[in-house]
DNA sequence: CATCTGCCATACGTTTGCGATATGCGATGG
DNA sequence: CCATCGCATATCGCAAACGTATGGCAGATG
């Protein structure tokens, strides 16, 4: 038994007629015909009684017609499911984030045209520091991860700088320097100013740079405290511990007593938005988020003339409204 | 996309390996190998990277096999299910009896063996007259119909005659003739009674044959009152109307106030126990039920040696215990 | 480091069987 | 009674499925 007998089947059945049935099919009457009867024999009971206009189904026809349909609706089922899952439309994909990331608008903007145009993938966010995050995809618990300044670099893990922004300085509202500052906060207006800094354990990263450039202004800073994310950065700052450096977009924070100022100048510090990934035979899905985010949706090209057709893009600092899915374990 | 390719490819999905899902499918590796690509090359999607030691799904794989295995099951099914519905084993039947035709041990053990041995069949069963059922078996609104004396033989029914069994003197417990009688009641002794008769309009049956059996005893049967259903004869009887004869299983009906007795001699009115169907192409479930109709089971059989093991057959006079369901409609 | 082994892919010949064309047979309808 | 309709049968051509033989690549082995 093979689908084209249920095909054929089918086609009979509904158009109780061969001939007519073999019209709809695009064959002719007599191999029809056989493949009919192919069938009564595989299964060795009657399927149609043949009438001087036409067949009949048989009582035995009638129940396998009524199980055919669901198979051959099955088998197309199949195709379609393996076809989506094979252009990555179907299925899921764990990915990991840390909070500074997930708050760069291209992040919330790569998540919300994924989700848009994969309805059918499931997206699984977990949210960590870079350290975990590289872990994550080592073991190949998470296929993407977002972040920040790369910590380390296994073999087997690419990454990729998406953007940069230039950092800014966070201080509590009522100190003296929170006041505007047309030009810009110069760093060395800093020195003697206690640093609450984002500490990363042995590794490269942001730390490295804010003290590289504290030192390229003229001075060692001190520093007040050092935390695990750069969330607590803020919330020290709000309590009066000192001052700190984050990235631009960590502005979307707003605590009460907060002030966020520009640096002076356009060399100082910048913070990276890394996208990291396993390099090798990338799933679909993957492979699609990936691309999204490589393809930055309304990046402005300097070098193109403006003749883009406009069009209602969100505007960019807005955050994504993605369903954030966190899952229980780590391993 | 064949059946083939499913069971080739969750064969190779189950193995994890083209050589040995070969094996266990009986065929050769190459073309094992061939069937897969010619299926991938047909979904477009690659189902399986090929490993050094093997195969492994791939997402689309997964998904595909998700499915596939559905179908294959589904596709049995309907091998299954046409076959049973051939045998009669599956499927529903619609049958018709008469009141008096139900109380009769053999139609109860038909009806017994045969939901006992075809559970899957849905059983159907109607009560009417016998001229209602020879309708509703013209119609084809049922399929068998059990009765006792045909009423009409309209073409396309063949009717034959299961049994028959002696006609019982119902008489009121009060009446002298009801204490015991050795040897029976004489018909002739009844000349005085009064009668109550199941009235067939204008049709042949029992009626005209307890009147010939009255006019041969030396008498014209006095009528009290004529009645539709043989289950009213009793009721009338009970209720002081009049006496009457009705088959011997009726017995079963134990109203208060009424007792049976026998008649004399052997060769006394009969009542026969028939079974009527459409001839022609017989749905097998209907064929099935008419078969156990045909072979009666335990039939004493005389011309036999009596060798046949005794087995724990219910007493013949016991009614089956067969769930009835009628439907709502005659139509 | 060279060799061997295991496994999948490719090449090619054979055969099965699907489909097309031509025709026969039975029943129905005018 | 003849024409028509519809399914069955016969025969042929060809595509495709299967088998045998072989190549190629990557681990495993000594």
């Amino acid at each position: 038994m093979e689908l084209r007998h249920l095909r054929y089947f089918v086609a009979v059945a509904e158009e109780g007629h061969i001939t007519r049935a073999a019209a709809r099919l695009g064959i002719a009457q007599p191999p029809l015909s056989q493949q009919i009867r192919a069938l009564e024999a595989d299964l060795g009971a009657k399927l149609f009684t043949r009438l001087p206009r036409g067949v009949a189904l048989t009582a035995a026809g009638e129940a396998f017609l009524r199980e055919a349909q669901p198979v051959l609706a099955g088998a197309e089922r199949a195709r379609r499911r393996a076809v989506d899952a094979a252009r990555g439309a179907e299925g899921a994909i764990a990915i990991g984030v840390t909070t500074s990331a997930v708050l760069h608008p291209l992040i919330g903007g790569i998540l919300r045209r994924f989700s848009q145009r994969y309805p059918g993938v499931v997206l699984t966010i977990r949210e960590a520091n870079a350290a975990e995050l590289t872990e994550a995809l080592e073991r190949r618990t998470i296929a993407v991860a977002f972040l920040r300044a790369p910590v380390a670099r296994p073999p087997g893990i690419v990454f990729r700088e998406l953007a940069s922004e230039p950092l800014m300085v966070v201080l509590p509202a009522f100190h003296p320097l929170a006041r505007p500052h047309p030009g810009g906060i110069a760093l060395a207006a800093l020195r003697h100013e206690r640093f609450v800094l984002t500490r990363r354990p042995d590794a490269p990263g942001m730390y490295q740079d804010v003290l590289q450039a504290c030192r390229a202004a003229g001075f060692e800073p001190e520093v007040a405290a050092e935390v695990g994310r750069m969330l607590t950065n803020i919330s020290l700052v709000a309590a009066g511990v000192g001052v700190s450096l984050v990235p631009a977009s960590m502005r979307s924070i707003r605590l009460p007593g907060v002030r966020y100022r520009r640096l002076a100048g356009t060399d100082g510090p910048r913070a990276p938005l890394t996208v990291a990934s396993a390099d090798g035979a990338a799933e679909p899905v993957a492979a699609n988020l990936l691309a999204l985010a490589g393809s930055p949706h309304r990046r402005p090209r300097p070098a193109l003339p403006a003749s883009r057709t406009a069009d209602p893009a969100l505007p960019a600092s807005r955050v994504a409204g993605v369903a954030l899915a966190t899952p229980g374990a780590t391993a």
